[in-house]
Formats: C-alpha cells, sequence, structure tokens
RNA sequence: GCCCCAGUGGUGGAAUGGUAGACGCGGCAGACUCAAAAUCUGCUAUCUGCAAGGAUGUGGGGGUUCAAGUCCCUCCUGGGGCACCA
C-alpha cells in the first residue's frame, strides 16, 4: 500500500531539519578542498519572482552537487538592500525606507526559505545595514589613500525625477535608465574611482577567464574599448588664437592622413567655446548641439551637422592649409575631443565632407572599394606620395607615427572608451561618503574610529532632492582636524559599490573589526562558480573585478579576478495575451479554443498569443513562486525551471510543464514506496544485469551533465532511468535487488534538484543517515563496458542496416556480416566496394 | 551601421564530425471506471506504400569529408549587445 506524497509537509520537515543540523554551515578547513558558488543577491523588492527562483536553483544545484562530491562548499545570500525603489516607497507610501527594506527582507527571506536552498545563513550580508557599510567606508578610505579615489568638477547627467546624478552607462537614449525622464547636463563636484587605471588590466585579465561565456568577456573587450593610434598636434590660426596655438587629435587611422581635408573640433571644444561670444552663429550651433546631445544622440538617422569656423590647421606632413569645422559628431569626452577628417576612409566623415562640399580624396584602396562609398576598411596605400604608397595600412600606421615621432609632433597613445566611475549620489538611501569638508582644512577624511558614519533615522521625503542635504543637524560636525565648524560628504555611494565587494564580505561575514578577514578570504576567494543575469553582464561584473584588483592593491585580499567562474541564465517568459482593443489580459481572461484559437472569456473577441515575452506586470503574464510552491512544492518548481530549457536559454514557462514535473515527482515517490521493503540478493537475471548497467551508465552521464551545467539533459537522463526501473519487478527476487540499487542510485542523482523528496525516499528505503551527508555514487567501470554494441552500417554515407555484434569485433567480420544484408546488397546494386571505413564500434561505410 | 548568438517534429528541446529527433509537453488509441478525474500501456518527423520497404528531412544556397545538425563560405530570418568611440 503507497501513501500519497505531501510536498508541504515533507518539504517543511526537510528544511527543518537541515536547518537543526546546520547542514549548509561552512568552515574553513584547509584539509578539504573548498567550492564557493554564489547567486547575484537581490535587491529587496518585495517579493520573488521566477527570475529568482531560477538563479537560485541552478547555484543550489551547483552546491548540493558539488558537496556531495566532498567540496567544503560556500553558498551565501545576501540583501543588494540600497538603492533609489526604497526612496520612493518613503515618498509614495510615506514608510521609512529602512522599515520597507527591512519587512521586503523578512518577506522574502521566507519565499527563499520555502525553496529549500543550501545556503548558509550565518553569513547573511544586508547592504544597508551599518554592519555592512561601515567596512565599506573603511575600503573609500583606503582607496583614497592608495590614489584610487579622486573628486573632479564635471558635467553630469541629472536626473530631474530621481533627483540623482546618473553615470553616462547608465543613460539610456538620452533617459535615467530608472526613471525614464529626459536626462539634464549639470555640472557638480564628484567623488570618482580610478578604474581606468586598470583598463589594461582589466582587459588582459578576461584571457584568464576561460569559464565566462565568450559573450560576456566580448562585451566587456568592447565596453574597455582599447584602441592603438596616435596623437598629433595640428598647428591652428586665425579667430584671435594666439601664436604658435596647436590643436591635437587623435587617430586610429594614420594610414589616411595624407586623405585629410579637414578638421573638426567638438561642440564642447574650448577652441569652440570660445567663439561663441564673438560669432551668434556658432553660439547657437552649439546650443542645438547641447540639446541634440542629451537627447538624441542616439537617434540612428541623426544629420551630419556642422558649423564653419575662422579657424584654419596646417596639414602636419604637407603643411596644406585646411578648413576648421565644428561638427555634432565629434564626441568632446573622448580622444582629444577633435579629429582629423579622412573622408573617404569614414562614413561620417564622408557624410560631413559631401553635405558641405569639402573635398574628398581616397588615399586607401581594396579589391571592394566601391564608387561614391567611403571605404572604411584597411587596404593599401595610394596617392600619398613615394614615402607611402604602396604599403599595407597597418605598415602605413606605422611608418606616419614613427615619421610624426621623429619630427615631433605627435606621439604613438594607446586609448580606451573606458572613463572613470562616477560614485556620488545625491540620495539618502544609500551608504554615506566618509568624507568631511572644512573650510579650512579642505577635503578631510572622517577618522578611521569615527566609523561607520550612519544614516540619520529621522529624514523627510517630503521635498525633492537629498534629505541628507535638508537634514537639520546631521551633516553640521566639527573638523576632525581643526576642530572648526565643517560640513559632512552628503552624497551616497552608487549601489554598484555595495555589490562590487561582497563576495569577499561573505568570506568573514560577521567580522566586526574589518572589511575582510584576509586568511579567510584567502581560503575561500576566488568565486569557483558565480550566477546571475546577463543584464550585468558589463557594469556589476567590471566593476566586482576593478574591485578585487582596489582590493588586492590595498591589502585586503590575494586573488586579481573574483569569479573564476560565471553563469549567466537566461530569462523566464511567458504567453501573454493581447486583447483586440490592445489591452493586455490575464491568462484567466482568456479561453482557448479546442482549434487552438484563443478569446476573451468575457465576449469571444479574438486574442492574440505572445509567445517569449518576459514575464513583467506590465503584459499581465507573470507568475508568482509562492504560489506554485503553495500548490506543487519547491521540488516541482526546481524541476521545471531545470529540465524544460538549457539554462543558458531563456524558459517559456507553461502550466503543462509544471504538471509534467509533478506527476514525475510523485511518480519517483511511488517507486521508493514500492521499492522500500524489498532487497534480497538473488543472482540477478538478464533484464535485471541489463538495468544494472544502464544505472551506471546513468551515473557517469548525469555527473557529466552536472559539470557542464546541462541540467536538462541531466533530467532526461534520470528520467530514461527512472523508465528502466519500472520495467522491474519488485516481487521478483532476482529483480528486486537490482531495483534497490537503482532507486537507490536515482535518489542520489536527483537530489541535487530535488532535494526534499530525495530526502524522504532516502528515508523511506530505510537509511538512518542523510542524504545530504551521502557522497555522489560512483560508476562501476565494469558495467559502463557493453557486450555487445550496435554498428551502423553505412553505403555511401546512408544508413542501409544496424547489426548488432560482440564488442571489438574485428573490422572485416563486420564487412561479411554487412554484406551478407540483403539491403546492403541492394544498396550497392552489383557494384564493388571500393573502400570500406571501419569505426570501431561504431559505424561501417561502404564506398562503392 | 558594427559585433555576437541562435534557427532541428505540432511544441520545449537531445545529439565528443559517426544510427538525427533522447527526454518531456501535447495529440491519438487502449486498459481501469457506472462515469469522470487520476493512473497505467502503446503509437506519434514528412511523403509514399496493404505491407516489407522506399524517398525526403536539422532556415536557403554552395563547399570540405568515406561521413556534416555539428567544420568553412554566402545569404535569409529572429534575438541580444554596442553605437557618431575617430
Amino acid at each position: 500500500m503507497t501513501s500519497p506524497y505531501n510536498p508541504q509537509i515533507t518539504e517543511a520537515k526537510w528544511q527543518k531539519i537541515w536547518a537543526e543540523k546546520e547542514c549548509f554551515k561552512a568552515v574553513e578547513d584547509s584539509d578539504r578542498p573548498k567550492y564557493f558558488v554564489m547567486s547575484m543577491f537581490p535587491y529587496p523588492s518585495g517579493r520573488i519572482h521566477m527570475g529568482h527562483v531560477r538563479n537560485y536553483t541552478l547555484s543550489d544545484v551547483v552546491a548540493r552537487y558539488k558537496r556531495a562530491q566532498g567540496f567544503n562548499v560556500l553558498h551565501p545570500m545576501g540583501w543588494d538592500a540600497f538603492g533609489l525603489p526604497a526612496e520612493n516607497a518613503a515618498r509614495d507610501k510615506g514608510v521609512h525606507p529602512s522599515t520597507w527594506t527591512h519587512e521586503n527582507i523578512a518577506t522574502m527571506r521566507r519565499e527563499l526559505d520555502s525553496m529549500g536552498l543550501a545556503l548558509d545563513w550565518s553569513r547573511e550580508v544586508t547592504t544597508c545595514d551599518p554592519s555592512y557599510y561601515q567596512h565599506q567606508q573603511k575600503l573609500f578610505l583606503d582607496f583614497l589613500k592608495a590614489d584610487l579615489v579622486y573628486r573632479k568638477e564635471s558635467w553630469v547627467n541629472w536626473d530631474p525625477v530621481d533627483h540623482t546624478v546618473l553615470a553616462n552607462e547608465q543613460v539610456i537614449d538620452g533617459k535615467g535608465w530608472r526613471s525614464g525622464a529626459v536626462v539634464e547636463k549639470r555640472k557638480l563636484s564628484q567623488w570618482f574611482l580610478k578604474i581606468t587605471d586598470y583598463a589594461e588590466e582589466l582587459l588582459n585579465g578576461l584571457k584568464s577567464l576561460d569559464r565566462w561565456p565568450d559573450k560576456v568577456r566580448l562585451m566587456q573587450e568592447n565596453w574597455i574599448g582599447k584602441s592603438e593610434g596616435i596623437e598629433f598636434s595640428f598647428q591652428i590660426s586665425g579667430g584671435g588664437l594666439p601664436e604658435n596655438s596647436k590643436l591635437p587629435v587623435y587617430t586610429t587611422r594614420a594610414d589616411t592622413i595624407m586623405g585629410t581635408s579637414f578638421a573638426v573640433l567638438a561642440p564642447e571644444h574650448p577652441y569652440a567655446l570660445r567663439l561663441a561670444d564673438s560669432h551668434p552663429d556658432i553660439a547657437a550651433f552649439i546650443e542645438d548641439c547641447k540639446k541634440m546631445d542629451t537627447t538624441e544622440a542616439s537617434l540612428e538617422k541623426m544629420e551630419k551637422k556642422g558649423i564653419h569656423t575662422p579657424y584654419t590647421v596646417l596639414h602636419p606632413l604637407t603643411g596644406e592649409s585646411l578648413p576648421v569645422y565644428i561638427g555634432n559628431f565629434v564626441l568632446y569626452g573622448y580622444g582629444t575631443g577633435a579629429i582629423k577628417s579622412a573622408p573617404a576612409h569614414d562614413q561620417r566623415d564622408f557624410d560631413f565632407a559631401t553635405r558641405y562640399g569639402l573635398p574628398i580624396r581616397p588615399v586607401i584602396t581594396g579589391s571592394d572599394v566601391k564608387e561614391g562609398e567611403p571605404y572604411a576598411k584597411k587596404g593599401i596605400v595610394i596617392n600619398s606620395g613615394p614615402e607611402l604608397d604602396g604599403l599595407t595600412s597597418d605598415a602605413a600606421i606605422s611608418k606616419v607615427i614613427r615619421m610624426m615621432e621623429s619630427k615631433g609632433i605627435g606621439q604613438g597613445r594607446v586609448n580606451f572608451r573606458l572613463r572613470d566611475w562616477g560614485v556620488s549620489r545625491q540620495r539618502y538611501w544609500g551608504c554615506p561618503i566618509p568624507i568631511i569638508h572644512c573650510e579650512s582644512c579642505g577635503v578631510v577624511p572622517v577618522p578611521e574610529k569615527d566609523l561607520p558614519v550612519t544614516l540619520p533615522e529621522d529624514v523627510t521625503f517630503d521635498t525633492p532632492g537629498n534629505p541628507l542635504d535638508h537634514h537639520p543637524t546631521w551633516k553640521h560636525v566639527s573638523c576632525p582636524s581643526c576642530g572648526k565648524p565643517a560640513r559632512r560628504e552628503t552624497d551616497t555611494c552608487d549601489t554598484f559599490v555595495d555589490s562590487s565587494w561582497y563576495y569577499a564580505r561573505y568570506c568573514s561575514a560577521k567580522d566586526t573589526t574589518q572589511p575582510v578577514d584576509k586568511n579567510k578570504a584567502d581560503y575561500w576567494l576566488p568565486v569557483d562558480q558565480y550566477v546571475g543575469g546577463v543584464e550585468h553582464a558589463i557594469l556589476h561584473l567590471l566593476y566586482a573585478r576593478f574591485f578585487a584588483r582596489a582590493l588586492q592593491h590595498t591589502g585586503h585580499i590575494s586573488v586579481t579576478e573574483p569569479f573564476t567562474g560565471l553563469f549567466t541564465q537566461g530569462m523566464v517568459c511567458h504567453e501573454s495575451y493581447k486583447g483586440a482593443d490592445g489591452a493586455w489580459l490575464y491568462p484567466e481572461q482568456v479561453t482557448k479554443n479546442p482549434d487552438g484559437r484563443a478569446v476573451k472569456s468575457a465576449d469571444g473577441s479574438p486574442v492574440t498569443v505572445l509567445r517569449g515575452d518576459k514575464m513583467s506586470k506590465s503584459k499581465c503574464n507573470v507568475v508568482d513562486p509562492s504560489k506554485i510552491i503553495a500548490g506543487y512544492g519547491a521540488d516541482t518548481a526546481r524541476l521545471f525551471m531545470l529540465s524544460d530549457s538549457p539554462p543558458e536559454r531563456d524558459l517559456e514557462w507553461t502550466e503543462s510543464g509544471i504538471e509534467g514535473g509533478w506527476r514525475y515527482v510523485n511518480r519517483l515517490w511511488k517507486l521508493a514506496e514500492e521499492t522500500a521493503e524489498r532487497g534480497a540478493t538473488e543472482t540477478p537475471n538478464e533484464k535485471a544485469a541489463q538495468t544494472q548497467r544502464v544505472i551506471h551508465r546513468t551515473i557517469a552521464q548525469v555527473s557529466d551533465s552536472y559539470e557542464r551545467f546541462h541540467f536538462n539533459s541531466a533530467v532526461a537522463k534520470i528520467r530514461e532511468l527512472s523508465n528502466a526501473l519500472e520495467g522491474l519487478n519488485a516481487q521478483n527476487p532476482s529483480e528486486s535487488g537490482i531495483l534497490r540499487e537503482g532507486v537507490e542510485t536515482l535518489t542520489q542523482l536527483i537530489a541535487p534538484m530535488l532535494p526534499h523528496v530525495a530526502e524522504e525516499m532516502w528515508e523511506r528505503l530505510g537509511h538512518k543517515t542523510l542524504l545530504i551527508e551521502t557522497p555522489w555514487p560512483k560508476a562501476n567501470p565494469a558495467l559502463l563496458v557493453e557486450n555487445s554494441v550496435t554498428i551502423a552500417i553505412q553505403v555511401n554515407g546512408k544508413l542501409r542496416a544496424t547489426l548488432t555484434l560482440p564488442r571489438d569485433v574485428q573490422g572485416t567480420e563486420v564487412e561479411a556480416a554487412a554484406l551478407a544484408q540483403e539491403s546492403v546488397q541492394r544498396a550497392l546494386d552489383n557494384k564493388p566496394p571500393k573502400k570500406k571505413i571501419y569505426v570501431p564500434n561504431k559505424v561501417l561505410n561502404i564506398v562503392a
């Protein structure tokens, strides 16, 4: 008699036991190999969503698998708890950011607990807690001492809705990446971290990250954007410039130097700005560009516009006098803010020259040059004088650099697209920057004994702007250096700072004396496997890599790369439904007819079904994980997350898929129930012996799938094993022993994915010890070798027969057997075989 | 515009250059049932054939190879990233 499987009771039971026995508490142990696996910690927005479930299931499977393999596993969790939504909630609902955040954390903690994750909660970090951010303040001061922090006046992207400054990379299409508000330009004093000091290292380090997706490495490489070129100066005159003025420009295509027919300044270039007073048309153009820049810079069809200036420059090699323009397509922030043109070899220069009737002189040629189009590829130099003509572009680039260097007018230079990281935010809910501004002493770091600088509790959000700035007393302090009245820095840190070192903090999360206990960090770091969304491919991961180098430089940790393995999972998607009126509909508002067409339940009007839409509230296609876990249990939810798609791809949530998972969990339980009391050993019959081979083959295949993150394949192999085991009879003494071996193995193999039901099955099978404490099964090599093999027989590469023959049979025997086959003879059509290729135990191809 | 990734049955997807479609979802048929649900069993790429079998088939076209979903070239479609980056 079998008893039904009840996930609610069983899952709570094992979660309690694991917690009581502190199964997942990680303790440094130099005798055992360590394995550090972590997921990207969540922002406590309120509830967990399916994306979290997928993310944490993946890292949990790795943690449990590695643990069974004998590794000392660290699998921690924390909260990325500072950030703007808490302030927005304060503004909208009148709840304090701290209250809102901690309530969300409590809710999400309960939800995570219900998933049955093998997490070491004793190392929980919460970035908004002074016990975390006081150490971040210490790091800030250390970085300041190490000359990795500086302050500069700069034009910043001001978000008028969030009242905050955005990094360049946080501005998307001229709008704030969070608020969506049109970004304005303002000039503010900002704190910056010198990530550019490590540009070269961050680029080179990518080569060593062989367990990162190529895609992410490539994205980072492009983001860092190294280019090698030359910086040289034009002699510039006119427009009231002093004698011997220089205009430095940067180019990567020195080979096109003889094709240069004009120079262009960025609108913000000082030489451009100084003309504005005397030339109203130029002033107007510059004003225009400012607007374009902030709002529509990324618009595809923006015209290359410019304005002529009274300046002229001298060509550095020919001495020819060339006109100078101000152009809307030249970026002040890149290179020197001015360019030499190569109108025949650059689309932008070409468009500009065409528009303003400037000479276009081809100086590079190639086999695929097209009339009337710029040729931007490298090729062979022409029309450039005896010294350069006939050289390849690369040879010409080196030669031009040498020529200019010897004349003292230019120098080879490496340039990066990467910019320093502005970390100042004019917000309340962030880590206070531990600085005091004194009128006499200037910028004074807060003495370490005075850390942490904590956020004041009594703040109001009824006025826009930074509550720290509005606070009546908080910012007024005396200067630690001279004692006179001074003012606290009211900027707080970008939350990307919080998440740039939490992996190191996990190593000694409760240490009150220092950010990182180096001994412990030396044991655990680097993170062996990091799992998270690809949306963090550039910013978070680059900042964290920079921090590792900065932490190493300031003596906190020893490693250079924080994450040696990275896995980026796909999104969770779900069908969405759009009514005839264009409004999104909830699944329960839609009826699917037998013919496959969907209609609105209320009035029968047609509904468009869209597949593969990311779950989002606005599209009404969100599935709540807590409801799924409450209904089917965490194991079923976890199984669905793993079984239907490879983890790096997007996953389509389907109701039928989750039900398939639920059915399988029940089949497993039934299998354990039926097997539990059996297991007498007797000589296995043929079927049982065959099944035993399947068992051991499955151990090998599933282990391999776990190693390679092919969890969907692991599930498929495991299901094959259960199909085979269901073919055995528990009542038959010649089969029951192998059946039991199979069910035990099966239980172990599914345990990383379905930990609760596996543990329950293990107990039901009569074990007194926990499955979580049981080592991973080993495949018996003797049972991995089949006695007979199926060999494919091809004629001219086409399959004509399959032969089952003893393993390692002679090729000549296979040939003889193959030629005896009628189907082979028919395919040969009396033609004599010309050639035979035999791949032992696999395939014989007869070429006729 | 540039860079990257993907394209396999009705569907999600398997497949170190060696028997394409594992495993699941769905569907069909059957068993159990008064009936339904649940469960179990079988079948399920397409075309052709009574059948045995044959032909076709991994987005299109070409190529390399004894052998291509897999490698190369090219084009198409979809997705992602970057973008006046000189």
